[in-house]
DNA sequence: CTGAAAGCGCTTACAG
DNA sequence: CTGAAAGCGCTTACAG
């Protein structure tokens, strides 16, 4: 018992400063100063640190570092999603790809976290505690409290997709109310004149801003805007959402998809109803996914560039941790319409 | 450009255990005894602590608490592969589902992160750094040294799939081995003769031992163990592969696929030669993904428990943290036949 | 360009 | 049960 406890506390081993200094025969400030790349050291100092580096093969303590005041080289990639959703969407899978590249060469770590509200308090408590400079929020639900509680501990945090609540805080976003205007106008210029959506949910941002763009554009052509139902992102409830319009307008000649996952369930309940796309009814998805060209028939969508998205939010992080000024506080991505055989 | 830099060095906000001390009206000692949930602490002075830390939204600097000894309430999952790749693969989600679920209600964070070797200097260095009480590693290629190097600086790693280098790190794998033994019996106790395997990278233990399951099968049945092909994780390859076995034995009756995608490009290409499953070919999966049941026809495959294997590295590496003694160093998880129609 | 010294915010024997 | 003090391993003005 008293074994284990020795054993426990036994500090990670390998060499310190003071070692290397020793070897180097230099102080702990000189091989401090060598470490974090100052400029104002001998060649002879600098290299006989480094070689006493390599021979120790030090690596030093980061939360020294940190708590000394320097930084901790790694940011975090926060979802606010369970575990099991996350991997196999390809909408993260996306944004991870554009992270990583923007952060390729830069000697930072980045740290995948998944927390559920209720773990919030546990992760605030890591990220308060100088294990990272900075944090990278996505897939925010309503008004989650996340943001504004990084922002009180003082972490620089960029959130992924507009936040609901939390106006304060630096965020990057397609634009997603463009997106849905240009695919009615669309589906308008086709001639349609009963034009429904399947909304994405209503406590995210980006089924909102997908919404009010559609109900944009059926304003600017003069059309009703009436035919809404609401599906999150499953084919399952996108199939649930195009019965229901369905049953309420038979006559509908055109559905705006606020995703191309969701659009899956709705093609295949047109083609379960009879309806050939797009002669009958047009469809137009979000997001040019990998499910859009491959959809029978070929989805017409909204392109937004997801890698983008996550490589414009690694950028803005860095920006301010690197203390560039003249950084834009928030950014809006363009999208763009795609055309396929669906519409 | 002075204000940036005065800017940057302003350390986090947010109150110091000294003020929430002051505040309750105990030292600093009594604070930290409290936060650490330690034994001997009167009910009042506990009380007034907590009271305290709440009415500061007091939150530790967990860089301090790592430098002074204490643990840093975290563990990291570091999948070997580059990112894009990762995030769709259904191993890594059922992974990601067993180790989240091992950590349920204990307040420990976990950091997921992705490394290449190129990028293992840096990963070691932020692991060093107190950030991580341990490591759980999982999709190790060839004799990758990451391990062993974790292992020198002293921290406590566990390995998914056995790793073909440092013999010395504990492992928690899948009994690849008797999984690929039983599909051979299977297939011998189905008459055939002629049987093949579609064999998995040999960079990986799954892959090795899977293939030596099918060598020791063929062995005990005095049966020609010599129609071998390899293939990565992807069903295009599975396609090659097959395609030139079936040349090499254009009579072979079974194959034996080291991973249920590589078997749908098998499928694949056994249709197109005209050949009818099971009739004429048999053939037998591993790894019982959501792909062997939807394929055509329905896949006999071996089952692996992915989950089961995250949430038993994940036990393994709290067990040791932990101090706990009687570990068993390395656990190998069973693994069983399920039948359907191909086999 | 360099070193001695103070300090980052905690934890933990030690002594009471 | 509790407090004063030392120490964890770095970084960074400060003085040279």
């Amino acid at each position: 018992m008293n074994d284990m406890t020795e054993i426990d506390r036994q500090r990670r081993s390998g060499p310190r400063i003071e070692e290397v200094a020793r070897l180097a025969g230099v102080s702990k400030s000189t091989v401090s100063r060598v470490i974090n790349g100052e400029p104002y050291v001998s060649a002879r100092a600098r290299d006989a640190v480094h070689e006493a580096i390599a021979r120790l093969r030090y690596s030093p303590n980061q939360a020294a570092r940190s708590l000394a005041g320097s930084k901790a080289n790694a940011i975090a990639l926060i979802i606010s999603e369970a575990g099991s959703r996350v991997l196999g969407d390809p909408f993260f899978a996306g944004m991870l790809r554009g992270v990583h590249a923007e952060l390729a060469g830069r000697h930072t770590q980045l740290l995948l976290m998944l927390s559920r509200p209720e773990g919030h308090d546990d992760l605030v408590d890591y990220l308060g505690g100088g294990h990272v400079d900075g944090a990278l929020l996505v897939s925010l639900h309503g008004d989650d409290p996340l943001p504004q509680r990084l922002h009180e501990i003082g972490l620089p945090v960029v959130v992924g997709g507009r936040p609901l609540g939390a106006a304060s805080v630096p965020f990057v976003d397609s634009d997603n109310f463009t997106g849905g205007l240009e695919a009615v106008r669309h589906l308008v210029s086709l001639g349609r004149k009963r034009v429904a959506t399947v909304a994405g949910p209503r406590d995210m941002a980006a089924g909102l801003d997908r919404l009010s763009g559609w109900r944009r554009g059926l304003g600017e052509a003069k059309l009703a805007a009436d035919l809404v139902a609401e599906a999150d992102f499953t084919p399952e409830s996108g199939a649930r959402a195009m019965t229901e319009l369905l049953a309420r307008a038979p006559d509908l000649d055109a559905v705006f998809v606020a995703a191309d996952i969701i659009a899956l369930g709705v093609l295949q309940v047109l083609h379960a109803s009879g309806r050939r796309i797009p002669q009958d009814v047009a469809v137009v998805g979000f997001d040019d996914s990998l499910l859009a060209s491959t959809a029978t028939p070929p989805l017409t969508t909204v392109r937004q560039d997801v890698e983008q998205l996550g490589r414009t939010m690694t950028w803005r992080l860095l920006g301010e941790l690197a203390g560039e000024d003249g950084l834009p506080p928030s950014l809006l991505l363009p999208t763009s319409l795609v055309r396929r055989a669906s519409a």
